[in-house]
Formats: structure tokens, sequence, C-alpha cells
DNA sequence: CCAAACTCGTTGTATGTGCAACTAATGTAC
DNA sequence: GTACATTAGTTGCACATACAACGAGTTTGG
């Protein structure tokens, strides 16, 4: 038998078969619910979900505005494609931009009466599909599961940032 | 106390309280997973993720070759974008597309050996990334947990196709 | 058979996204 | 206080993706 040792190690640390399961029922999921729940608000709605997002990360907010930079991370965006988004949002309506008096450099993303209207007609939308698809599928010890098992996931994530340092 | 009759049955099948947390930790999850594997497989590889979709779904399929439609239905791509990324995997020569004796309008993307040799490059790594950065913060149990719960949610999508249909 | 309906894959077009470079404003060190 | 570094947001550009329309080939119903 030959002796493959550096990928030996490799092996050591590679998933174990319920480790796979998991990892591609939960990227089917996602793909499918996502796709799902788009598709209906788009119908029902007219809303995009990124849209959707910046509306409910506003509405949460104090005095319903963000910066450009929190809201970014809120919503999972780059500048630059939270910039675009807030171009389109802006050129309905539904948000505007309003100068930070503290900081010249900064801009506040503000929900406009007309967002938050939008936002009250998709929230029921969105929400009974989120029950439908998701919730409705689950037992009350399955998603306690999930969020315990997944929050797990994001801590580990937050800490090791890459693999790019070689030890000092 | 006003009767809001309609919007009283809609509330009945909103998401309660644990459902929206495990949902939200659930894309949080999915959201920062990708991002970090995406990085590590691009940094160490040079492959982006939809690459290696392609590579690993063509070589476990038979004589390592899909059609087109197929193919796009594994890694979950439309046609037209599976076209162009076929285009650009193709320039690069780790596919290349043969036409179907058996169907002339049909075409097999058939996976080549610097394909294959790409894709031996890669997967330990990205599997590496599954296992740290996934498996090795659940324990089997969360693991056997997602999988089950996450089945009974791809499942229930499989059925139902939308909400356009009025009751005959 | 043949015409209509369908299927396969590609193309034109529009949209959405990130990266790098840029401007403007703020903070920091001396 | 002045220079250097940092931060906030926008823009040019390239790339990736979806939708609709299309041409070529196949299947189906009579």
């Amino acid at each position: 038998m030959r002796n493959y040792s550096v990928y030996d190690r490799a092996m050591a640390s590679l998933p174990n078969e319920p480790t796979m399961t998991a990892w591609h029922t939960f990227l089917q999921a996602h793909a499918r619910l996502i796709e799902r729940l788009e598709a209906e608000l788009q119908l029902e709605c007219g809303l995009p979900l990124s849209w959707y997002d910046v509306l409910v990360q506003l509405s949460e907010a104090p005095a319903s505005r963000l910066r450009m930079t929190d809201l970014a991370g809120a919503v999972l965006l780059s500048k630059s494609g939270l910039t675009r988004l807030i171009d389109r949002m802006n050129a309905d309506g539904l948000v505007q931009r309003c100068p930070d008096p503290g900081d010249k450099r900064g801009t506040f993303v503000q929900l406009t009466s007309a967002g938050l209207a939008r936002l009250r007609d998709a929230a029921p939308i969105h929400l009974r599909g989120v029950q439908e698809h998701f919730g409705a599928q689950l037992s009350a010890a399955d998603a306690l599961a999930i969020a315990s098992a997944l929050q797990k996931v994001v801590a580990g994530l937050s800490g090791p940032p890459a693999h790019d340092f070689i030890d000092p």
C-alpha cells in the first residue's frame, strides 16, 4: 500500500460523511428558499429581496436612518453595491440621502413614508413565505437546533480572518 | 379594540420567534460561509466556486460529461448563465464542448485532463475549508439535526410551485 | 408524412455586483 | 499647525447573471 504522507495529513481534517450531508442539504435549502421567496415577493409586491432587506434594516434603526457603511454591513453588500442600490431606491422614492451634520463625509440613508408604506405591504407576504416554506417544516426542536448549531458556525467565522499568515 | 379580521388571519401564520432566530442565523451563516470559502479558494487556487462546482459535477458524472441543461440544473444556474460560464472554462481549457451524436441539438460538456488536474488541486482546499468553518463547529448531533431539518424544508419546496392559483 | 408544439443551446440586452482608484473629510503624530 | 494616514462614499470598469427572442432540431397528433 502506497503512503501518501502529505495527503493523509490533509485527509485527517477532511469532512466526514454526516458533515458533507449537512453541508449539501444546507446549500440546497438556501438556494431553493431564496429563489422561492424572491420570486414570491417580486410577483406579489414587485419588490426584490435586496430592497426589502434595506427597508427592514432602516425601519429597525433609530430615527429610521443609517449611515451607508453601517447599512452596507447590515445587508451584506459592498460599499459600491450599496451606493447603486440606494440610487435605485432613491429614484423610486423609498429612501433619501441626508448629509450627516456631525461628519461631512458621511451620508445617512433615511426611510421615507413611501418606503415605510411599501415595507408594510411587503412584510406580511415575506413573513408568510418564511413561515410557510421554512418555519412550518420545522418542529420547535428543529428551529432551536438550527439556531444553536449555526450560531456556532457564525461565531467560528468571526475570529480567524484567513490562511494568509505564515507563522512569524 | 379594533378588529383586523383579515390581518389577524394572516398573523396567525406568521413565524414565531424561534423560527425567526433560526432564519436569521441561517442567512448569516450562509453568507459568511460562502464568502469565506470563495475567498480561500480564489486565493489559494485562483478558482471561483462556480468553476469548482462545475468541475465536481462533471467529475461525478458518467464519462465525466453532462448535457448543458443537466449541468445547469446541477449547479443551479440559468441556461444562459451556464453558456457563458462554460465559454470561460473552455477558454481556460478545463472543459470542452462535444456534440451529442444522438441529439443534434444537444451539447455535452466534457471534463478535460487539465480540468481534472485543477479539481484535484482545489478539492483538498475546499474540503478543508468546509471542515474547518462548518464541520468542526458542529457536534455529530448538530450535523444530523441540520441535515434532517433542512431536508424537510427542501422536500416542502419541491411540491407547491407558487401562489398563482385561485381555487377553481 | 407534415404541421404544430416543444426542447436545446446561444445571443442581445439590461441589471446587479465587486474591485481599484478617486475625492473629500477626519484623525494622528510630531 | 502641518504632513501623513485613515475613513466615507462615489465612480469607472470588468465581470457575472437572468430574461426574452431566436435558429436548429425533435416529438407529437392527425
